[in-house]
DNA sequence: CCCTGATTCGC
DNA sequence: GCGAATCAGG
């Protein structure tokens, strides 16, 4: 790919928002970020400072990464409430709950036992319909194995509390734009 | 190992 | 002018 005159536009607009080489040539396409930056350089674009006489971290631009964490009332939280919470059938509250730390809760859940699930309605696998959630709690081996068994919505396998506990995206790779 | 930018140098 | 290879660093 040849650099058009919109291209490097594109390219100085990019580089002075602090974008990496990396991700301008994703935009851009076509390009390998060492074509990125050799063209920079070629356009005497500033790089990104390095300062002279005293170093320290110069480089790393403001990246768009953006520690949504903030709240983090978590220390005040008594320590092991969970068990079987008593809540209204229709639980949406959940959600909220859920958002701020599902991983803690898929923690406790994989290192305790199976227990920590907010309210179950112990369902046995006969019982399941295609709106229950078929998390299953417990080890299939013993007696006291049962699923969630919550509303789920649509069609999913799961409720919304599950859900989010089954599709953790974790180590995610963002680069798309 | 992942990533960053910087430089070099054959094309 | 271009950009892969390489270097230097976090």
């Amino acid at each position: 790919m040849n650099w058009t005159d919109e291209r490097v536009e594109k390219l100085k607009k990019l580089w002075s928002e602090g974008l990496s080489a990396s991700q301008i040539a994703a935009q851009l396409g076509g390009v390998s970020r060492n074509a990125v930056i050799g063209k920079v350089h070629r356009l005497s674009l500033p790089g990104r400072a390095k300062a002279g006489g005293t170093a320290a971290t110069p480089t790393r631009a403001k990246r768009p990464t953006s520690p949504p964490r903030a709240p983090n009332y978590a220390a005040a939280r008594p320590a092991a409430p969970t068990r079987t919470v008593a809540r209204p059938a229709g639980a949406t509250v959940l959600k909220e709950e859920v958002d701020l730390d599902v991983m803690e809760q898929a923690e406790i859940q994989s290192v305790g036992s199976n227990v920590v699930v907010p309210m179950s309605r112990r369902l046995g696998l006969t019982q399941l319909t295609d709106r229950t959630c078929k998390w299953p709690i417990g080890d299939p081996m013993k007696e006291e194995f049962h699923f969630c068994g919550n509303d789920s919505p649509d069609t999913s396998p799961y409720c919304t509390f599950h859900a989010k506990l089954a599709y953790q995206p974790s180590a995610e790779r963002r680069r798309a734009r």
